[in-house]
DNA sequence: TAAGTGATCTCT
DNA sequence: GAGATCACTTAA
């Protein structure tokens, strides 16, 4: 059982998507060599009211993809040398995304984005294979105790209340 | 624990 | 245009 996530996967709640993402794959394919992984661990950034979300202060040319049709890359770059990667959610123009932040063999969004070669060439795209970049359920089945909820990681600037929601699912290790 | 690094955003 | 900030990683 393989099958590519389409747009209607992630045309849903956020946290919905940011959950069942687990144990799915992310499939990455450049210069004809393909590569899957095992999502295990992601953040949900949902709507325009959370304070840890690049879309809480509107609409901006980097964030933007935030606003469109689900089921887009949003690839950006921080801290001077990171990229890290996202997948739009929800309806158009209410703004969401998941932040892919970990694979199985792979933790860290910084590091996935260097392992996989994730630039901001595949910002805005569609998660497709015609984009080299894709999600995959592969027929893995996680029971709903084996995945962890916590607080995101690196937004205490948030302030508490949405540093502590427990937007970020953690595939648990056996 | 702090440096590194540069795009992005907010404010002049 | 300037200055601050940042959904991080690594080396110490």
């Amino acid at each position: 059982m393989r099958r590519v996530l389409r747009r209607s996967f992630f045309d849903r709640p956020t946290l919905i998507v940011a959950e069942e993402l687990i144990g799915k794959f992310l499939v990455r394919e450049r210069d004809g060599v393909r590569s899957a992984h095992m999502l295990t661990e992601v953040e949900a950034y949902d709507g325009p009211k959370d304070r840890a979300s690049h879309a809480f202060r509107g609409r901006t040319p980097r964030n933007s993809v935030m606003f469109g049709p689900a089921g887009a890359l949003y690839v950006y770059f921080t801290y001077g040398m990171h990229h890290m990667l996202n997948v739009t959610t929800g309806p158009e123009d209410y703004p969401a995304a998941v932040l892919i932040r970990g694979v199985e063999s792979i933790v860290g969004p910084g590091r996935l984005t260097k392992a996989l070669g994730i630039t901001r060439e595949l910002d805005r795209l569609p998660a497709t294979k015609a984009s080299g970049l894709w999600f995959e359920d592969r027929g893995v089945v996680l029971a709903p105790r084996a995945i962890q909820r916590t607080g995101r990681i690196g937004i205490a600037y948030a302030g508490p209340l949405w540093s502590k929601r427990r937007y970020r699912f953690v595939r648990k290790q056996e």
